[in-house]
DNA sequence: TTGAAAGCGCTAACAA
DNA sequence: TTGTTAGCGCTTTCAA
């Protein structure tokens, strides 16, 4: 707009001082007299200068800034993620640079690409499309959140299996006996099923896996949890179905409203997050919160333990071999009114 | 971590070109043999190289980054405004910095600070504590989203006096006769509170507003809203609650369980925001919804005008005078069970 | 068709 | 206590 930025240059002739003065006066370095740095500090002031931190960037020093990749900040868990995340590095120093890879690899291909070519000091990423080559690229400090990306990258999560077991267990307890899974998507590296299938089978029950896509589009999506759960109720009547995410758990609710079978009566739901939004929106709804908090927290100690080239000696988790740690927090079992009155 | 990061010189060597000639391929610019051309590229492929924005934004360089303000990309809204923006964007080779005030003006004094001294080419700002100076000192493309910072920045938001008259209008024909507003500042700034007066009177009943602010910490937050709307009970009996976002209708629907109102038949409830997540939460909570998408999409071309300096001309609004134009889009009513079976 | 050299705004030796 | 100077990685005249 209004011209340009005042520069260094800007600052300094009309303090009447060198470049070094002022920017000795701006990061606090040497000796100074009183009097230089007030005028220093004037002209700032009177320009409304400041620092191009991008200047600062390229002299070798660290930006301060790490890239946080998530599947879409729209979604309460990744929205709540993002903001603990955000805040655990601003006591740090640092900040974060947002980028929702909407479930496509090619975005996330691009931002992985525009993160390192930004010269952030490390990533974190919540969302990584299996097989994309570029993360072995990667030349700086990585964390992955929930998903585990690679044995050598150091991955942070909920106690997947542990919850999914104990989430099964509670529909178990409410007197569920053919208790439905209802996932996004199915197969050895999803631990919760994992955790559902193990209790289901130590009941000598057996598993029933409904899968719905993450990335449905909305209008379809609530049909196709409709029809899904339909044929399913069709074959053997559903009594219980734990949902891997609370927005999944609305949806069963919705569908038991259609259908007129009475929560908890004849079906209990549980689902999966406890996100603050959702805990107001749907306080009734069991699930098991996860300790976002506690996660934001530890993936960024292990990130700037790496990026400060200082592990710092956390409790948390430490492993021998070459092979990067692995860090899980226990999900916390939240009953409502949909498991049991 | 293993070295640094490759340059345009190490490329330049490797391809045994000079600096020049790199920097031309990259950009595609000047006239290059396909020999060349096909050995640069080798060479950027095998050193994995990728440019240094900041280096190349440096250059008096657009850096191609717009800024994000709003409170918390945790909340439904504005973790879906932030993702249509960014859409938006993207579309146009801009990037996005998300930022979160958390409705903390000293957060939001910071990140205006961050977002100049990382010279992004403009801002838009969903989230302005009222008399923050800050603003005046921006030189910079500047578009606010839903509350007008001044009349000579840009804005674009819902038509919200119109929406928070439809809003009261759906709960005054669904029989209400004592219409409550449960929003979380009341003031001649809320125009979604002042279409609800208007609707009132036009109706020749009286306004009923109960505030609970916005950022409340989760805890409180419910009993506060139950308070409330106890205290407002006893006065005299509710029949309608007007809640100017989906999650305060929320706790307005628990709060009549609790109290054994049944919805829609004692008390009539419509929410305000209308966002996927909150839809997919709650299909049944009637509500206006913000045309989110539309909202994002002007803000960026209006932005996106001021920055390649070809205001385009849009169909939308235009003000003859110096003031800044003002952009508003229709909300839509969305009917539920909580207003009407 | 290619290269040499200056400079973007800033920091950091090295002098004074 | 302050200033001079040489880059950081890149783009861009100006020459060749």
């Amino acid at each position: 707009m209004s011209s340009r930025e005042p520069t260094l240059a800007d600052v300094a002739e009309l303090a009447g001082v060198s470049l070094t003065t002022v920017s000795r006066v701006l990061n606090n370095r040497g000796y100074l007299s009183e009097k230089t740095k007030k005028r220093v500090k004037d002209a700032i002031e009177a320009l409304g200068y400041r620092p191009n931190s991008l200047a600062r960037a390229l002299h070798g020093m660290r930006t301060q800034t790490v890239g946080l990749i998530v599947p879409t900040v729209s979604l309460p868990f990744f929205g709540e993620l993002a903001v603990e995340v955000e805040n655990a590095l601003a006591e740090a120093g640092y900040r974060i640079l947002i980028c929702n890879s909407l479930g496509r690899a090619d975005r996330e291909r691009e931002y992985l690409s525009l993160l390192v070519g930004n010269r952030v000091d490390g990533i974190i990423s919540g969302a990584h499309n299996e097989g994309l080559g570029e993360y072995d690229t990667i030349r700086m400090p990585l964390v992955t959140i929930d998903r585990e990306l690679s044995p050598s990258i150091p991955n942070v999560r909920c106690a997947n299996e542990n919850a999914g077991a104990m989430a099964t267990r509670a529909l178990l307890e409410a007197g569920s006996r053919h208790p439905l899974l209802l996932t996004s998507r199915s197969g050895p590296r999803n631990l919760r099923e994992a955790g559902y299938r193990a209790e289901v089978e130590r009941a000598g029950l057996h598993a029933r896996v409904v899968t719905v896509p993450f990335d449905t589009p909305a209008p379809q999506r609530f049909a196709m949890v409709r029809d899904a759960l339909d044929a399913a109720h069709g074959d053997e009547a559903i009594d219980g179905v734990f949902a891997t995410d609370d927005l999944a758990g609305a949806e069963v609710l919705e569908w038991a409203r259609m259908r007129d079978l009475s929560v908890p009566g004849d079906l209990s739901v549980i689902g999966f997050d406890g996100t603050e939004t959702m805990r107001r929106a749907l306080p009734h709804l069991a699930t098991i919160r996860q300790p976002i908090e506690q996660i934001a927290r530890a993936a960024v100690a292990i990130l700037l333990g790496q990026i400060e080239g200082t592990e710092p000696r956390s409790p948390i988790d430490q492993d021998g071999a070459g092979r990067a740690r692995t860090v899980e927090f226990p999900g916390t079992l939240l009953r409502g009114r949909s498991l049991t009155l």
